[in-house]
DNA sequence: TGTAATTCCTCTAGTGACTAGAGGTTCAAG
DNA sequence: CTTGAACCTCTAGTCACTAGAGGAATTACA
């Protein structure tokens, strides 16, 4: 059994967002000692860092929920899952990509005015002036 | 003369984030007809431009907001511009390594079970078991 | 067993950067 | 002059947490 700090030593996960994936129905309600505090089991512990890798990886947490009801489930459901990382897959790579360009853009903005402060620096014009840009680009989300 | 309409579709920012970043104090109070509407001008257009470029970087307001204080700033201030655009880089490539690796792995959890959807999936598997990973990641913020 | 330090509880509110909707007013075209 | 589009303010919602207040429970040690 884990006290709530335990577990988010275990988990690395801080103990108020555990209580907020419990608000959210993401864990369930944890056995509380007689003096209302929780405790954890191991499946609680396991559960948590699911939940905790699918968010490295990006997932947002309406997804996790739908992995997480996938527990147990066979056959046809489980598509959901392999749509679910297709999914985020694709969305990485545009984003990687995205942000790629970004970087392109950000070097040459921060050259412009190397070493010559002296009049007009040429970032805060390179900041202003979307036409410079290689490209066109969206929000880096 | 601008209506916040015709700003909006001049400069692809939305009507309610126009209103936003004016209550920010990103963009002045502009002149307001009779009837209180607001009215731009070319001025203004500018500057709602340089945000939106800068949030399109990757900028956080509050570093927009100081490139637009050193407006008509000359010599050691623009250092600042210089180093919001570095700092602005770093964090990026940061960003780009971290995501290249979660690519990786995604593209690992989604081939683990590819065809084979008759047992239990291993996608689900692949997402709880942190160990599997290549290397450790963070959020990819 | 006493007490002090630590951990825990709930609740509210704040973050960033918007976005959506209600309910009402003004503008521009015909 | 009427109609419909665009505008106004204000509140509240989004996502995924994070922080703090004020108080109760637990644990460690003497």
């Amino acid at each position: 059994m884990y006290s709530i700090g335990n577990l988010s030593r275990h988990t690395q996960v801080k103990i108020p967002t555990i209580r907020f994936y419990e608000d959210k129905g993401l864990l369930p309600r944890p056995d509380r000692t007689a003096g209302n505090q929780r405790r954890y089991d191991d499946t609680a512990l396991k559960r948590l860092l699911f939940i905790r890798h699918c968010r490295d990886l990006g997932l947002p947490l309406t997804d996790v929920e739908g992995l997480l009801s996938l527990e147990g489930a066979s056959g046809g459901d489980l598509n959901q899952a392999h749509e679910i990382a297709e999914r985020q897959l694709a969305d990485l790579r545009d984003r990687i990509s995205r942000l790629r360009s970004l970087e392109a853009e950000l070097t040459r903005i921060s050259k412009a005015c190397d070493g010559k402060h002296d009049h007009v620096c040429a970032v805060l014009h390179a900041f202003g002036d979307h036409n410079e840009c290689a490209g066109p680009h969206a929000h880096s989300k």
